[in-house]
DNA sequence: CTTAACTGACCGCTCGTACGGTCAGCAACA
DNA sequence: TGTTGCTGACCGTACGAGCGGTCAGTTAAG
């Protein structure tokens, strides 16, 4: 099949069904003879179109990003509350799961392969760009004192990652919806998770001891690797 | 250099590297040949001790899995309050991103070539054992007032989210220390983020009120994508 | 005619895997 | 003690599949 629909270009499609292959697949197991494939295409139009297949998962990135930030201009514009800023974006981003799915997967999945700069750093930088605007709104609910964490970067950082790793457990078909598990995150993540009891201090005091007990825990790395950290004295396996 | 050692085997080493490279560079863009050069031996040394590359990965998986519940059998040992317990877990987590880089690392990556049953589901089930001592410990705090939330199985997943992304992000050469990481995500967590108010409806009515902004803004998704939901009808608040 | 979408054969390369063979260590036996 | 034979770690090559990317040419819309 030649020449194809009246002038109708296939690059659209391409974006998608690439999309979709490096979400359910992953970038590096993600052929462009079978996207073609699935497109009754040429893999030649593919490069025609692209260039490389970095090219495509960049495209891929970029778009997803401008949705995302459109997102939070959308929150930021109809919504005046941190609180409420906070709580809409722990929503977006598992939305994003359901509404922008290959995307969605894609890039989360593909995150770390702008670590090491295989691609333009644009994207390392529209990272950053959204998470500065969570710690943004975090700073702004402990400013008005509507909020506390004494570190709003890390605390943004939590965050992020317990609703991005909701790819790796997230179906559609799942028992709960997304509308579902937004409320339980943000109210958990809000209220927490223990019942009031007013001593703080007592919180702090429960947190350091469990921490201590884990550095007393053999056995916790790969032998022979040459890890870092916890030097951990020689510590009886106690009574 | 022929013969080697006296009758010293390499598979250890070989374990160790491959389970660096996949951490750093993912399974795909893992080559046998690469890691087999890292340790001065043929490629054909590796297929001898382990046949393929998968049941490297496989090996890499389970003897991750046993440390992990090693620990958590250490920590179930050692403390007995619920609350302790998940913080535990919850440091625990953290600490293998320093302490047991490389399968930490490797595993998470790779976390999802286990959905389509490329592998045995023997790991598959390590995990959802994994999954359900934390769940047990919410459960347990719940039941004994300690602990609130709807949704300990939900709950589980957001906790393991926020331990689990830190592989996207955290550097042992950064500025905080894993301890201190964890000791803010425990009291994040378990104290919430939220000044209190006491008033805790106010907040579901606000968490819902987010969620109908966000679901009305526009352009969410891809273009021209087949996505599933979010049709914008108002939901039920739910009791 | 110009232009751009598109084709399909093709190249160079990398990778996982297969396989025949080498050699050191070790145990049994003469 | 010397020899013999087995075991298993290890090597090197070769192969076949699949990949991303190239390119000269075809088709059809403007």
């Amino acid at each position: 099949m030649p020449g194809r629909s009246p002038r109708a270009s296939s690059r659209d499609a391409i974006l998608r069904v690439f999309a979709e292959h490096v979400a359910d697949r992953g970038y590096a197991d993600t052929s462009l003879g079978d996207v073609a494939a699935e497109l009754n295409l040429s893999k030649g139009t593919i490069v025609h179109h692209f260039g490389t297949k970095e090219a495509l998962l960049r495209e891929v990135h970029v778009a997803y990003f401008a949705r995302r930030f459109a997102e939070a201009d959308f929150v930021h514009a109809h919504l005046a509350d941190p609180v409420s800023r906070l709580v809409a974006m722990v929503y977006a981003l598992l939305a994003a799961h359901r509404d922008d799915r290959a995307a969605s997967l894609a890039c989360l999945r593909e995150l770390v392969r702008y670590f090491d700069g295989d691609l333009t750093d644009y994207v390392r930088k529209q990272r950053v760009r959204y998470t500065e605007i969570v710690v943004d709104i975090l700073r702004a609910g402990v400013g008005r004192g509507l909020l506390r964490t004494p570190d709003p970067q890390m605390t943004a950082l939590q965050v992020f990652g317990m609703c991005n790793y909701a790819w790796t457990w997230y179906r559609p078909d799942g028992p709960q919806s997304v509308e579902d598990i937004a409320r339980l995150f943000a109210h958990n993540v809000l209220a927490g998770l223990v019942t009031p009891s007013g001593d703080d201090r007592e919180l702090d005091v429960l947190i350091t001891e469990a921490i201590e007990t884990v550095r007393k825990a053999p056995g916790r790395s790969a032998a022979g690797a040459p890890e870092g950290g916890n030097p951990a004295e020689p510590v009886p396996t106690a009574p």
